[in-house]
DNA sequence: GCCGTTTTCGGCCCGACTGTTTTCAGTCG
């Protein structure tokens, strides 16, 4: 069973606790969603750590699911959870997919059906929606989000109650994939701003319509929730509807501690009797009054923020400006590969890198097609590439570009499934410095994976592993690889491992860039652009950095074009 | 069922909206 298996299990307990006793079982049900929503987001296999019997150190895992989990490796299955489900058929669970349907509605439902799997349901509404809800894409690509974002807070802007409009919610935090767009107005008259909301052009439906909240849907399914607040109690609303969920539980919880309530219109001190609120206008103040500072929202997913905010310790995140180089471009220059050729000219984008401030980039064209070329071949290849960077690096020095230096000679490698490059050592000697990456066979075990991949570093220019799981944002998962030892490695024999930028990639993903960042990893950001333009996602890979807690010093292109060149030669 | 910078027992986030509810249940974020 993987993580996302395990945790649809625990949820489908939760909802079965529910449906026999909602009331009695109150805090077991949160108890086992907030398990499922752990285990679904860990790093490593839940059934890795069961094998190093660490399954308590799962957040949200006590005794009592930790010998659940043990008895379903054990033996494949639960006596005790078969039996909490055993009077509901899985189509509940299914049904529970559904917007709007929650456990004793999706109950209802089978009841009144009759049903036991999908097919009785034929010809209800619900049989449609279920079919429909298996192939849809359900998030969407943040510069896919971004670009609707934009869109209606340009719509919204035409109506002047609107004093100050935010995008939120996941938008806000940089997560990779958006499944709402949570918009919030600052206003005097929430009723004309919501009015308007509603109103939007391409609206297809109004899903909700209240005096401080509105649902809107889209094409595409796109749903986009309104909040909106006054001025003098803005800030509460941005903290918020910013999250995340867990942030916010997590955050309530601290303030309970202290006898305050937090909400979306401000603070409640619990014990004095009074029901005054404390408003506050700027989100600052808000968690400056808790006795923290401000957390930034890529940071808001309640794994350790609050604690780091308390202590004054969060830490100082990357940012664009700092972003030296691109260290991942393909040019088109004609490389003979089986892969993608760039299309843009060295020149255009060595032009690109200079007007976005960079000091050096790096070239890494595929490696030229392994079946249609012999080893003489590959090596005349790549000579005439590096003949021809060392004249365009000439002719850097002669022209009247303000930032940027010098461009290396790279090249992104594949790896076989045992691990070896797809150029012979010989060639190696070409280059300043390699990428490898996985580009087929993407099934094998983690133990074969792992090998594969720290088989390809071991060269000396072999200095960077690009887009590590492999994945391609709701397309294809990511490929299991031993991370501990990956990071290990890269430590030990000073590896880098990629943040790449491409919005259908960001990959390293942003929680294994916090794991990489807390053992001492370097990283490098590179945009995978195959053309000029798509030099312009570097930030996609920032938020990312930002999202895994990665500082300047995390990554190695943040460093002058002096420093790096001294890494290269240091090996 | 989980958890601890007040606790190993006694707590567990908070409010909006819909539908059919005349005072609330269910769902959502």
């Amino acid at each position: 069973m993987n993580n996302l298996e395990i945790a649809d299990l625990l949820r489908a307990v939760a909802a079965s606790y529910e449906l026999r006793d909602a009331v009695r079982n109150k805090f077991k049900i949160v108890a086992y969603e907030r398990a499922a929503d752990a285990v679904e987001h860990l790093t490593s296999e839940t059934k890795d750590i069961w094998d190093e019997g660490k399954l308590e150190e799962i957040p949200g895992v006590g005794p009592s699911i930790a010998q659940h989990l043990d008895e379903i490796f054990r033996t494949g299955t639960s006596k005790h959870f078969v039996d909490t489900m055993k009077n509901f058929p899985s189509l509940v669970f299914d049904l529970m997919e559904l917007p709007k349907i929650g456990p004793k509605t999706a109950l209802k439902i089978v009841q009144e059906y009759k049903a036991k799997t999908i097919t009785d349901l034929k010809g209800t509404e619900y049989y449609a929606a279920l079919i429909k809800s298996q192939k849809e894409i359900k998030r969407y690509l943040l510069p896919y989000a971004l670009g609707f974002a934009e869109e209606i807070i340009a719509w919204m802007q035409k109506n002047k109650e609107v004093i100050r409009i935010d995008p939120l919610g996941s938008l806000r935090r940089k997560a990779s994939t958006v499944g709402d767009i949570d918009i919030s107005v600052a206003t005097n008259n929430p009723e004309r701003v919501i009015n308007h909301f509603v109103n939007y052009p391409k609206s297809k439906k109004t899903i909700e319509q209240g005096t401080h909240t509105s649902s809107i849907l889209l094409p595409g399914e796109v749903q986009v929730d309104l909040m909106v607040q006054p001025v003098e109690s803005y800030g509460s609303l941005l903290q918020h509807f910013t999250g995340s969920k867990h942030h916010n539980i997590a955050l309530r919880e601290y303030a309970l501690k202290k006898g305050l309530s937090l909400s979306e219109y401000g603070i409640r001190n619990i014990k004095t009797r009074t029901s005054n609120i404390k408003q506050f206008s700027s989100e600052e103040n808000f968690y400056n009054y808790l006795g923290m500072d401000w957390i930034p929202p890529e940071l808001r997913e309640d794994s350790g923020e609050i604690e780091g905010a308390v202590s004054h310790n969060l830490p100082d995140l990357l940012k664009i400006s700092d972003v030296k180089a691109d260290l991942q471009i393909h040019s088109d220059f004609d490389i003979e590969t089986s892969h993608d050729l760039g299309e843009s000219s060295m020149e255009d984008l060595v032009e690109k890198a200079d007007i976005l401030g960079y000091e050096y980039i790096a070239f890494t064209e595929h490696n030229p097609s392994k079946s249609r070329h012999n080893e003489k071949q590959i090596l005349e290849i790549l000579k005439r590439k590096k003949a021809r960077i060392e004249q365009l690096n000439y002719s850097i020095v002669k022209s009247k570009f303000k930032c940027i230096k010098y461009v290396f000679n790279s090249l992104e490698i594949d790896l076989s499934s045992d691990g070896e490059r797809s150029i012979p050592d010989s060639a190696m000697e070409l280059l300043d410095f390699a990428l490898v990456s996985i580009h087929s066979n993407f099934d094998l075990s983690t133990d074969k994976m792992t090998k594969r991949v720290l088989t390809g570093l071991n060269h000396p220019k072999a200095k960077i592993f690009a887009h590590p799981t492999a994945r391609k944002l709701n397309e294809r998962e990511g490929v299991e690889l031993n991370w501990p030892e990956i990071f290990e490695f890269a430590v030990k024999f000073n590896k880098w491992i990629e943040i790449n930028a491409d919005p259908m990639r960001l990959d390293l993903p942003d929680n294994l860039v916090r794991d990489a960042v807390g053992k001492g990893v370097k990283l490098t950001l590179g945009t995978d652009a195959h053309h000029a333009d798509m030099m312009d996602n570097m930030i996609y890979g920032v938020y990312v950095g930002r999202r895994g807690w990665a500082e300047r010093s995390d990554i190695i292109n943040t460093n002058k074009f002096a420093d790096f060149k001294n890494f290269l030669e240091r090996g």
